[in-house]
DNA sequence: TGAATAGTGTCTGTAAGACAGTATCGC
DNA sequence: GCGATACTGTCTTACAGACACTATTCA
Protein backbone atom coordinates (compact mmCIF):
# COMPACT_ATOMS: atom_id res chain seq x y z
CA UNK A 1 0.00 0.00 0.00
CA UNK A 2 1.91 2.71 0.84
CA UNK A 3 5.41 2.63 -0.54
CA UNK A 4 8.21 2.17 1.98
CA UNK A 5 11.14 4.58 1.26
CA UNK A 6 14.36 3.38 3.16
CA UNK A 7 17.30 6.17 3.22
CA UNK A 8 14.31 9.17 3.26
CA UNK A 9 16.71 9.97 6.49
CA UNK A 10 19.98 9.62 7.87
CA UNK A 11 20.93 6.34 9.07
CA UNK A 12 23.37 5.62 11.84
CA UNK A 13 26.84 5.62 10.59
CA UNK A 14 27.25 1.96 12.93
CA UNK A 15 26.21 0.41 16.28
CA UNK A 16 29.24 -1.21 17.76
CA UNK A 17 29.51 -2.92 21.27
CA UNK A 18 31.79 -1.81 23.71
CA UNK A 19 32.56 -4.48 26.69
CA UNK A 20 34.04 -3.55 29.94
CA UNK A 21 35.75 -7.01 31.05
CA UNK A 22 36.40 -7.10 34.62
CA UNK A 23 38.59 -9.67 36.04
CA UNK A 24 39.85 -9.97 39.83
CA UNK A 25 43.43 -10.52 40.25
CA UNK A 26 44.81 -12.31 42.98
CA UNK A 27 48.90 -11.91 43.96
CA UNK A 28 50.24 -14.04 46.71
CA UNK A 29 51.49 -12.30 50.23
CA UNK A 30 55.42 -12.78 50.60
CA UNK A 31 54.58 -12.65 54.54
CA UNK A 32 53.10 -15.00 55.11
CA UNK A 33 53.18 -18.50 54.39
CA UNK A 34 49.42 -19.85 53.97
CA UNK A 35 47.78 -16.62 53.81
CA UNK A 36 44.20 -15.07 51.63
CA UNK A 37 45.49 -13.55 48.22
CA UNK A 38 45.41 -9.78 48.04
CA UNK A 39 42.61 -9.38 45.70
CA UNK A 40 42.24 -6.58 43.03
CA UNK A 41 39.49 -5.46 40.11
CA UNK A 42 40.77 -4.72 36.78
CA UNK A 43 39.35 -3.94 34.09
CA UNK A 44 41.26 -4.70 30.58
CA UNK A 45 41.71 -1.93 28.04
CA UNK A 46 43.53 -1.42 24.47
CA UNK A 47 45.61 1.06 23.06
CA UNK A 48 44.02 2.12 20.48
CA UNK A 49 46.77 2.38 16.74
CA UNK A 50 43.95 3.92 14.53
CA UNK A 51 42.11 7.23 14.36
CA UNK A 52 40.28 8.31 16.27
CA UNK A 53 42.08 8.55 19.48
CA UNK A 54 45.31 6.99 18.05
CA UNK A 55 47.14 5.68 20.84
CA UNK A 56 44.91 6.37 23.57
CA UNK A 57 43.30 3.39 25.81
CA UNK A 58 40.26 2.48 24.74
CA UNK A 59 37.28 -0.09 25.93
CA UNK A 60 37.23 -3.23 23.54
CA UNK A 61 34.72 -3.23 21.21
CA UNK A 62 33.66 -3.43 17.73
CA UNK A 63 31.38 -2.94 15.35
CA UNK A 64 28.03 -5.18 14.88
CA UNK A 65 27.36 -7.19 11.20
CA UNK A 66 23.96 -7.44 9.46
CA UNK A 67 23.94 -11.05 10.47
CA UNK A 68 24.35 -11.08 14.39
CA UNK A 69 22.87 -9.76 17.20
CA UNK A 70 24.12 -7.10 19.86
CA UNK A 71 24.62 -9.39 22.04
CA UNK A 72 26.30 -11.96 19.29
CA UNK A 73 28.50 -8.98 18.23
CA UNK A 74 30.05 -8.40 22.14
CA UNK A 75 30.63 -12.19 22.42
CA UNK A 76 32.85 -12.20 19.08
CA UNK A 77 34.29 -9.08 20.39
CA UNK A 78 35.27 -10.60 23.68
CA UNK A 79 36.64 -13.69 21.64
CA UNK A 80 38.20 -11.61 19.31
CA UNK A 81 40.19 -9.44 21.69
CA UNK A 82 41.19 -12.29 24.94
CA UNK A 83 39.91 -15.64 23.19
CA UNK A 84 37.68 -16.07 25.96
CA UNK A 85 34.18 -17.57 25.76
CA UNK A 86 31.56 -19.16 27.94
CA UNK A 87 32.10 -16.29 30.76
CA UNK A 88 29.43 -13.78 31.94
CA UNK A 89 28.45 -11.15 29.41
CA UNK A 90 25.49 -8.66 30.42
CA UNK A 91 24.27 -5.74 28.52
CA UNK A 92 23.92 -2.79 30.58
CA UNK A 93 23.40 0.49 28.47
CA UNK A 94 23.37 2.45 24.70
CA UNK A 95 25.65 6.03 24.83
CA UNK A 96 24.30 8.15 21.75
CA UNK A 97 25.14 11.31 22.21
CA UNK A 98 25.32 13.27 19.20
CA UNK A 99 29.09 13.63 18.36
CA UNK A 100 30.17 10.91 20.89
CA UNK A 101 31.99 9.25 18.39
CA UNK A 102 33.95 11.68 15.19
CA UNK A 103 33.53 8.66 12.69
CA UNK A 104 30.14 9.89 12.38
CA UNK A 105 27.39 8.65 14.22
CA UNK A 106 27.63 5.36 16.12
CA UNK A 107 25.86 4.48 18.75
CA UNK A 108 27.56 2.25 21.18
CA UNK A 109 25.98 -0.55 23.00
CA UNK A 110 28.24 -1.41 26.09
CA UNK A 111 28.31 -4.71 27.94
CA UNK A 112 30.33 -5.97 31.22
CA UNK A 113 31.87 -9.36 30.83
CA UNK A 114 33.22 -11.01 34.32
CA UNK A 115 36.35 -12.89 33.57
CA UNK A 116 38.58 -15.34 35.86
CA UNK A 117 42.05 -13.96 35.54
CA UNK A 118 43.43 -17.63 34.69
CA UNK A 119 41.46 -17.03 31.47
CA UNK A 120 42.90 -14.31 30.16
CA UNK A 121 46.00 -15.66 30.52
CA UNK A 122 46.40 -16.12 26.58
CA UNK A 123 45.00 -13.27 25.40
CA UNK A 124 46.32 -11.71 22.20
CA UNK A 125 45.92 -8.02 20.30
CA UNK A 126 43.37 -8.09 17.98
CA UNK A 127 44.30 -6.08 14.53
CA UNK A 128 43.01 -2.75 15.77
CA UNK A 129 45.01 -2.11 19.05
CA UNK A 130 48.81 -1.77 19.78
CA UNK A 131 48.28 -3.20 23.17
CA UNK A 132 46.44 -4.78 25.52
CA UNK A 133 46.65 -4.57 29.47
CA UNK A 134 44.86 -4.76 32.68
CA UNK A 135 44.23 -1.40 34.47
CA UNK A 136 43.10 -1.38 38.22
CA UNK A 137 39.88 -0.48 37.70
CA UNK A 138 40.36 3.12 40.07
CA UNK A 139 43.43 3.74 37.89
CA UNK A 140 41.37 3.25 34.46
CA UNK A 141 38.42 5.46 36.46
CA UNK A 142 41.53 8.36 36.60
CA UNK A 143 42.73 7.75 32.72
CA UNK A 144 41.76 9.95 29.96
CA UNK A 145 40.05 7.17 27.74
CA UNK A 146 38.98 7.13 24.52
CA UNK A 147 35.64 8.30 22.86
CA UNK A 148 33.17 8.43 26.33
CA UNK A 149 34.88 5.20 27.48
CA UNK A 150 35.11 6.63 31.12
CA UNK A 151 31.88 7.29 31.58
CA UNK A 152 31.22 3.84 30.43
CA UNK A 153 33.41 2.48 32.68
CA UNK A 154 32.10 4.24 35.57
CA UNK A 155 28.40 3.07 34.46
CA UNK A 156 29.88 -0.47 34.35
CA UNK A 157 31.66 -0.39 37.78
CA UNK A 158 27.98 1.14 39.49
CA UNK A 159 26.41 -1.74 37.67
CA UNK A 160 28.25 -4.49 38.79
CA UNK A 161 28.75 -3.60 42.13
CA UNK A 162 24.83 -3.22 42.52
CA UNK A 163 24.40 -6.80 40.75
CA UNK A 164 27.48 -8.07 43.53
CA UNK A 165 25.26 -6.89 46.31
CA UNK A 166 22.15 -8.14 45.19
CA UNK A 167 22.50 -11.29 42.67
CA UNK A 168 24.86 -14.29 42.65
CA UNK A 169 27.12 -12.82 40.06
CA UNK A 170 30.31 -13.32 42.54
CA UNK A 171 30.02 -16.88 41.79
CA UNK A 172 31.81 -15.61 38.39
CA UNK A 173 35.00 -14.54 40.36
CA UNK A 174 35.22 -17.90 42.53
CA UNK A 175 36.07 -21.48 41.44
CA UNK A 176 33.18 -23.98 41.69
CA UNK A 177 33.63 -24.35 45.15
CA UNK A 178 35.30 -21.79 47.63
CA UNK A 179 35.13 -21.08 51.12
CA UNK A 180 33.56 -18.34 52.95
CA UNK A 181 36.16 -15.92 53.27
CA UNK A 182 37.44 -15.89 49.62
CA UNK A 183 33.64 -15.09 49.15
CA UNK A 184 33.62 -12.16 51.28
CA UNK A 185 37.10 -11.21 49.85
CA UNK A 186 35.39 -11.20 46.36
CA UNK A 187 32.48 -8.86 47.61
CA UNK A 188 34.73 -6.88 49.23
CA UNK A 189 37.48 -6.48 45.72
CA UNK A 190 34.44 -5.41 43.97
CA UNK A 191 31.94 -3.16 46.46
CA UNK A 192 35.15 -1.90 48.49
CA UNK A 193 32.67 -0.10 51.42
CA UNK A 194 31.13 -3.39 52.04
CA UNK A 195 31.78 -4.70 55.39
CA UNK A 196 29.93 -7.64 57.45
CA UNK A 197 31.53 -8.48 61.14
CA UNK A 198 29.38 -11.72 61.11
CA UNK A 199 29.13 -12.87 57.39
CA UNK A 200 29.16 -16.45 57.93
CA UNK A 201 26.61 -16.36 60.33
CA UNK A 202 23.88 -14.67 58.30
CA UNK A 203 24.95 -16.52 55.23
CA UNK A 204 24.49 -19.87 56.64
CA UNK A 205 21.72 -19.87 59.10
CA UNK A 206 19.53 -17.55 58.34
CA UNK A 207 16.59 -19.28 56.69
CA UNK A 208 15.80 -16.37 54.46
CA UNK A 209 19.14 -16.49 52.30
CA UNK A 210 20.71 -19.67 53.32
CA UNK A 211 19.23 -21.46 50.09
CA UNK A 212 21.73 -19.39 47.93
CA UNK A 213 24.73 -21.40 48.63
CA UNK A 214 25.41 -25.26 50.19
CA UNK A 215 27.97 -26.99 51.93
CA UNK A 216 29.99 -29.48 50.01
CA UNK A 217 30.68 -33.25 50.69
CA UNK A 218 32.45 -35.73 49.41
CA UNK A 219 31.06 -38.87 48.54
CA UNK A 220 31.07 -39.90 51.72
CA UNK A 221 28.56 -37.62 52.84
CA UNK A 222 31.54 -35.99 54.54
CA UNK A 223 31.84 -32.00 54.70
CA UNK A 224 34.79 -31.27 52.05
CA UNK A 225 37.37 -28.90 53.53
CA UNK A 226 40.13 -26.49 52.07
CA UNK A 227 43.24 -25.59 53.61
CA UNK A 228 44.67 -23.93 50.19
CA UNK A 229 44.83 -20.44 52.56
CA UNK A 230 44.50 -21.32 56.01
CA UNK A 231 46.09 -23.54 58.64
CA UNK A 232 42.75 -24.65 59.95
CA UNK A 233 40.39 -26.09 57.08
CA UNK A 234 37.24 -24.46 56.36
CA UNK A 235 34.48 -25.60 54.77
CA UNK A 236 33.86 -25.41 51.10
CA UNK A 237 30.69 -24.01 50.01
CA UNK A 238 29.04 -24.19 46.49
CA UNK A 239 25.84 -21.86 44.82
CA UNK A 240 22.65 -23.49 44.29
CA UNK A 241 20.43 -22.70 41.39
CA UNK A 242 18.47 -20.56 43.64
CA UNK A 243 17.34 -17.25 42.31
CA UNK A 244 17.19 -14.99 45.25
CA UNK A 245 14.28 -12.27 45.74
CA UNK A 246 15.28 -9.07 46.71
CA UNK A 247 12.48 -6.61 48.35
CA UNK A 248 11.84 -3.79 49.39
CA UNK A 249 8.03 -4.69 51.00
CA UNK A 250 8.73 -8.01 52.59
CA UNK B 1 47.55 8.40 9.43
CA UNK B 2 44.67 5.87 8.23
CA UNK B 3 41.88 6.98 6.45
CA UNK B 4 38.84 6.25 8.16
CA UNK B 5 36.54 4.57 5.54
CA UNK B 6 33.10 5.25 6.58
CA UNK B 7 31.11 3.17 4.60
CA UNK B 8 33.22 0.28 4.06
CA UNK B 9 30.81 -2.67 5.23
CA UNK B 10 26.80 -1.72 5.31
CA UNK B 11 25.50 0.04 8.33
CA UNK B 12 22.07 -0.32 10.13
CA UNK B 13 19.17 1.43 8.54
CA UNK B 14 17.81 2.86 11.53
CA UNK B 15 18.05 3.19 15.05
CA UNK B 16 14.21 3.63 16.46
CA UNK B 17 12.87 3.68 20.44
CA UNK B 18 9.63 1.93 21.33
CA UNK B 19 8.22 2.60 24.34
CA UNK B 20 6.65 0.61 26.53
CA UNK B 21 3.73 2.77 28.11
CA UNK B 22 2.07 1.52 31.72
CA UNK B 23 -0.67 2.69 33.26
CA UNK B 24 -2.73 1.80 36.19
CA UNK B 25 -6.80 2.32 35.75
CA UNK B 26 -8.83 3.11 38.60
CA UNK B 27 -12.47 2.13 38.19
CA UNK B 28 -15.13 2.67 41.04
CA UNK B 29 -16.92 -0.20 42.44
CA UNK B 30 -20.03 0.30 42.46
CA UNK B 31 -21.56 -1.75 45.20
CA UNK B 32 -19.99 0.07 47.57
CA UNK B 33 -20.30 4.04 48.01
CA UNK B 34 -16.47 4.42 49.50
CA UNK B 35 -14.29 1.89 48.42
CA UNK B 36 -11.36 1.53 47.05
CA UNK B 37 -11.20 1.28 43.09
CA UNK B 38 -10.50 -1.80 40.73
CA UNK B 39 -7.25 -0.69 39.74
CA UNK B 40 -5.74 -2.63 36.91
CA UNK B 41 -2.34 -2.75 34.48
CA UNK B 42 -2.80 -1.33 30.88
CA UNK B 43 -0.19 -0.49 28.09
CA UNK B 44 -0.82 1.90 25.66
CA UNK B 45 -0.33 0.29 21.59
CA UNK B 46 -1.10 2.10 18.69
CA UNK B 47 -2.46 0.34 15.30
CA UNK B 48 -0.54 0.84 12.39
CA UNK B 49 -1.57 2.52 9.36
CA UNK B 50 1.49 1.25 7.17
CA UNK B 51 3.42 -1.57 5.84
CA UNK B 52 4.77 -3.29 7.29
CA UNK B 53 2.10 -5.38 9.50
CA UNK B 54 -0.43 -2.57 8.87
CA UNK B 55 -3.51 -3.41 10.62
CA UNK B 56 -1.50 -4.79 13.49
CA UNK B 57 -1.02 -3.46 16.83
CA UNK B 58 2.35 -2.37 17.88
CA UNK B 59 4.24 -0.26 20.49
CA UNK B 60 4.75 3.15 20.10
CA UNK B 61 8.28 4.54 18.92
CA UNK B 62 10.11 5.64 16.12
CA UNK B 63 13.41 6.19 14.51
CA UNK B 64 16.06 8.35 16.04
CA UNK B 65 17.12 11.83 14.40
CA UNK B 66 20.73 12.18 14.31
CA UNK B 67 21.00 15.03 16.68
CA UNK B 68 19.21 13.69 19.29
CA UNK B 69 20.41 10.88 21.64
CA UNK B 70 18.29 7.42 22.42
CA UNK B 71 16.58 9.09 25.24
CA UNK B 72 16.09 12.15 23.99
CA UNK B 73 14.01 10.13 21.14
CA UNK B 74 12.21 8.12 23.22
CA UNK B 75 11.11 11.39 25.23
CA UNK B 76 10.02 13.20 21.86
CA UNK B 77 8.23 10.07 21.16
CA UNK B 78 5.87 9.82 23.89
CA UNK B 79 4.75 13.53 23.89
CA UNK B 80 4.30 12.93 19.84
CA UNK B 81 2.08 10.14 20.56
CA UNK B 82 0.56 10.61 24.06
CA UNK B 83 1.45 14.60 24.85
CA UNK B 84 2.72 13.30 28.00
CA UNK B 85 5.92 14.90 29.51
CA UNK B 86 8.32 14.83 32.72
CA UNK B 87 7.15 11.15 33.53
CA UNK B 88 9.55 8.19 34.57
CA UNK B 89 10.89 6.87 31.95
CA UNK B 90 13.69 3.98 31.36
CA UNK B 91 15.76 2.18 29.05
CA UNK B 92 15.68 -1.52 29.41
CA UNK B 93 17.15 -3.19 26.12
CA UNK B 94 18.31 -3.58 22.72
CA UNK B 95 16.50 -5.55 20.18
CA UNK B 96 18.83 -6.48 17.17
CA UNK B 97 17.74 -9.97 16.00
CA UNK B 98 18.72 -10.10 12.19
CA UNK B 99 15.60 -10.48 10.37
CA UNK B 100 13.44 -8.59 13.12
CA UNK B 101 12.36 -5.85 10.33
CA UNK B 102 11.32 -6.02 7.12
CA UNK B 103 12.57 -3.15 6.42
CA UNK B 104 16.01 -3.40 6.79
CA UNK B 105 18.52 -3.59 9.70
CA UNK B 106 16.90 -2.14 12.35
CA UNK B 107 18.12 -1.99 15.95
CA UNK B 108 15.48 -1.01 18.30
CA UNK B 109 15.79 0.44 21.53
CA UNK B 110 13.05 -0.66 24.22
CA UNK B 111 11.99 1.77 27.22
CA UNK B 112 9.30 1.39 29.56
CA UNK B 113 7.30 4.61 31.20
CA UNK B 114 5.30 4.59 33.88
CA UNK B 115 2.55 7.32 33.45
CA UNK B 116 -0.60 8.48 35.48
CA UNK B 117 -3.81 7.53 33.90
CA UNK B 118 -5.06 11.23 34.21
CA UNK B 119 -1.92 12.67 32.17
CA UNK B 120 -3.38 10.20 28.86
CA UNK B 121 -6.68 11.96 29.10
CA UNK B 122 -5.64 14.45 26.51
CA UNK B 123 -3.91 11.50 24.32
CA UNK B 124 -3.62 12.08 20.46
CA UNK B 125 -3.14 9.49 17.55
CA UNK B 126 0.31 10.73 15.85
CA UNK B 127 0.55 10.62 11.82
CA UNK B 128 1.57 6.90 11.50
CA UNK B 129 -0.92 5.44 13.78
CA UNK B 130 -4.84 4.81 12.72
CA UNK B 131 -5.71 4.29 16.28
CA UNK B 132 -4.09 4.59 20.09
CA UNK B 133 -5.85 2.46 23.03
CA UNK B 134 -5.10 0.82 25.96
CA UNK B 135 -5.00 -3.04 27.01
CA UNK B 136 -4.71 -5.24 29.97
CA UNK B 137 -1.38 -6.10 30.06
CA UNK B 138 -2.54 -9.82 29.64
CA UNK B 139 -4.68 -9.31 26.94
CA UNK B 140 -2.09 -7.14 25.19
CA UNK B 141 0.40 -10.52 26.07
CA UNK B 142 -2.09 -12.96 24.12
CA UNK B 143 -2.19 -10.66 21.19
CA UNK B 144 0.04 -10.65 18.37
CA UNK B 145 2.05 -7.72 17.88
CA UNK B 146 4.10 -6.46 15.37
CA UNK B 147 7.44 -7.07 14.86
CA UNK B 148 8.85 -8.52 18.15
CA UNK B 149 7.08 -6.67 20.47
CA UNK B 150 4.77 -9.15 22.16
CA UNK B 151 8.71 -10.03 23.45
CA UNK B 152 9.44 -6.24 24.27
CA UNK B 153 6.60 -6.24 26.14
CA UNK B 154 6.80 -9.56 28.08
CA UNK B 155 10.51 -8.09 28.75
CA UNK B 156 9.56 -5.05 29.73
CA UNK B 157 6.92 -5.79 32.32
CA UNK B 158 9.18 -8.31 33.83
CA UNK B 159 11.37 -5.88 34.28
CA UNK B 160 8.91 -3.13 36.16
CA UNK B 161 8.06 -6.30 38.40
CA UNK B 162 11.32 -6.45 39.58
CA UNK B 163 11.76 -2.95 39.80
CA UNK B 164 8.46 -2.24 41.72
CA UNK B 165 9.70 -4.43 44.40
CA UNK B 166 13.03 -3.11 44.78
CA UNK B 167 12.91 0.44 44.42
CA UNK B 168 10.36 3.00 44.73
CA UNK B 169 8.66 3.25 41.64
CA UNK B 170 5.47 2.73 42.64
CA UNK B 171 5.25 6.28 43.48
CA UNK B 172 5.04 6.98 39.98
CA UNK B 173 1.94 5.62 40.03
CA UNK B 174 0.21 7.18 42.90
CA UNK B 175 -0.16 10.94 43.99
CA UNK B 176 2.37 12.97 46.36
CA UNK B 177 0.56 11.95 49.12
CA UNK B 178 -0.83 8.35 49.90
CA UNK B 179 -2.52 6.00 51.89
CA UNK B 180 -0.80 2.32 53.21
CA UNK B 181 -4.02 0.75 50.84
CA UNK B 182 -3.31 2.36 47.93
CA UNK B 183 0.39 1.73 47.95
CA UNK B 184 -0.28 -1.65 48.72
CA UNK B 185 -3.25 -1.57 45.66
CA UNK B 186 -0.25 -0.72 43.62
CA UNK B 187 2.21 -3.21 43.91
CA UNK B 188 -0.32 -5.89 43.94
CA UNK B 189 -1.84 -4.39 40.61
CA UNK B 190 1.85 -4.27 39.25
CA UNK B 191 2.47 -8.25 40.65
CA UNK B 192 -0.45 -9.95 41.02
CA UNK B 193 1.34 -12.66 43.31
CA UNK B 194 2.43 -9.89 46.03
CA UNK B 195 0.75 -10.85 49.16
CA UNK B 196 1.91 -8.85 52.52
CA UNK B 197 -0.62 -9.84 55.33
CA UNK B 198 1.37 -7.41 57.78
CA UNK B 199 2.21 -4.98 54.69
CA UNK B 200 1.07 -1.73 57.36
CA UNK B 201 3.50 -2.89 60.38
CA UNK B 202 6.34 -3.34 57.96
CA UNK B 203 6.66 -0.43 55.98
CA UNK B 204 5.58 1.73 58.84
CA UNK B 205 7.41 -0.11 61.86
CA UNK B 206 10.82 -1.52 60.19
CA UNK B 207 13.79 0.53 60.89
CA UNK B 208 15.98 -0.85 57.92
CA UNK B 209 12.58 0.54 55.60
CA UNK B 210 10.74 2.72 57.35
CA UNK B 211 12.84 5.09 55.86
CA UNK B 212 11.19 5.23 52.20
CA UNK B 213 7.81 6.90 53.56
CA UNK B 214 7.26 9.82 55.94
CA UNK B 215 3.90 10.31 57.49
CA UNK B 216 2.40 13.44 55.76
CA UNK B 217 1.30 16.41 58.50
CA UNK B 218 -0.08 19.15 58.03
CA UNK B 219 0.91 23.11 59.24
CA UNK B 220 -0.09 21.92 63.45
CA UNK B 221 2.04 19.22 62.87
CA UNK B 222 -0.92 17.36 63.23
CA UNK B 223 -1.07 13.87 61.37
CA UNK B 224 -2.62 14.56 58.38
CA UNK B 225 -5.84 11.69 57.12
CA UNK B 226 -7.74 11.11 54.19
CA UNK B 227 -10.82 9.28 53.88
CA UNK B 228 -11.22 9.39 50.39
CA UNK B 229 -11.40 5.84 50.37
CA UNK B 230 -13.07 4.72 53.53
CA UNK B 231 -15.16 5.70 56.31
CA UNK B 232 -12.14 5.60 59.37
CA UNK B 233 -9.77 8.23 58.06
CA UNK B 234 -6.29 6.74 56.86
CA UNK B 235 -2.89 8.07 57.80
CA UNK B 236 -1.10 9.62 54.42
CA UNK B 237 1.95 9.13 53.63
CA UNK B 238 4.71 10.34 51.22
CA UNK B 239 7.77 9.17 49.93
CA UNK B 240 10.87 10.27 51.05
CA UNK B 241 14.36 11.00 48.65
CA UNK B 242 15.79 7.78 50.34
CA UNK B 243 17.36 5.41 48.03
CA UNK B 244 16.89 1.88 49.26
CA UNK B 245 19.85 -0.14 49.10
CA UNK B 246 19.33 -3.57 48.82
CA UNK B 247 21.65 -6.49 49.72
CA UNK B 248 21.88 -10.24 49.72
CA UNK B 249 24.45 -10.00 52.07
CA UNK B 250 23.43 -7.71 54.59
C1' DT C 1 54.43 -20.16 71.14
C1' DG C 2 52.57 -16.80 67.90
C1' DA C 3 50.44 -15.78 63.62
C1' DA C 4 46.84 -16.56 60.57
C1' DT C 5 42.54 -18.37 59.40
C1' DA C 6 38.07 -20.48 60.84
C1' DG C 7 34.95 -20.79 63.27
C1' DT C 8 31.25 -21.11 67.98
C1' DG C 9 28.68 -19.37 72.31
C1' DT C 10 25.96 -16.27 74.21
C1' DC C 11 23.46 -12.26 75.11
C1' DT C 12 20.38 -8.27 73.95
C1' DG C 13 17.32 -5.87 71.28
C1' DT C 14 14.59 -5.72 67.19
C1' DA C 15 11.85 -7.73 63.50
C1' DA C 16 8.78 -11.21 61.28
C1' DG C 17 4.60 -13.55 61.12
C1' DA C 18 0.18 -14.86 62.78
C1' DC C 19 -4.20 -13.63 64.25
C1' DA C 20 -7.52 -11.70 67.11
C1' DG C 21 -9.28 -7.49 68.55
C1' DT C 22 -10.69 -2.45 68.38
C1' DA C 23 -11.84 2.15 65.80
C1' DT C 24 -14.52 5.04 62.63
C1' DC C 25 -18.38 6.18 60.08
C1' DG C 26 -21.96 6.13 56.34
C1' DC C 27 -26.01 3.89 55.34
C1' DG D 1 -26.07 -3.09 63.33
C1' DC D 2 -23.56 -4.01 58.82
C1' DG D 3 -20.02 -3.34 55.81
C1' DA D 4 -15.90 -1.39 54.60
C1' DT D 5 -11.55 0.45 55.71
C1' DA D 6 -7.94 1.28 59.20
C1' DC D 7 -5.60 0.15 62.29
C1' DT D 8 -3.47 -1.95 67.41
C1' DG D 9 -2.20 -5.72 70.91
C1' DT D 10 0.02 -9.63 71.89
C1' DC D 11 2.57 -13.64 71.43
C1' DT D 12 6.20 -16.69 69.48
C1' DT D 13 10.02 -17.42 66.83
C1' DA D 14 13.81 -15.63 64.04
C1' DC D 15 17.40 -12.52 63.07
C1' DA D 16 20.93 -8.67 63.83
C1' DG D 17 24.78 -7.07 66.05
C1' DA D 18 28.30 -7.27 69.38
C1' DC D 19 32.08 -9.49 71.34
C1' DA D 20 34.49 -12.86 73.74
C1' DC D 21 35.88 -17.39 73.20
C1' DT D 22 37.71 -21.90 71.11
C1' DA D 23 39.97 -24.67 67.12
C1' DT D 24 43.65 -25.96 63.81
C1' DT D 25 48.03 -25.92 61.88
C1' DC D 26 52.41 -24.20 60.33
C1' DA D 27 56.71 -21.91 60.94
Amino acid sequence: MHAYKPKAYRTPDGAPSDIVIFTITSTERKTAKKALPVRELQVLLIQRKNWPFEGQWALPGGFCKDTESMYDCARRELREETGVTDVHIEYFNVYSTPGRDPRGWIISHAFFALVQERWLAERRAADDAADVRLFPVEEALRMELAFDHRTILRDALLKVREKMLTTTIAKQFLEEEFTISELYQVIQTVVPEFEEPNFIRKITSTQSRKGIIEIVRDRNGEPKLSNRYSQRAAQLYRFTDVVPQLSLYS
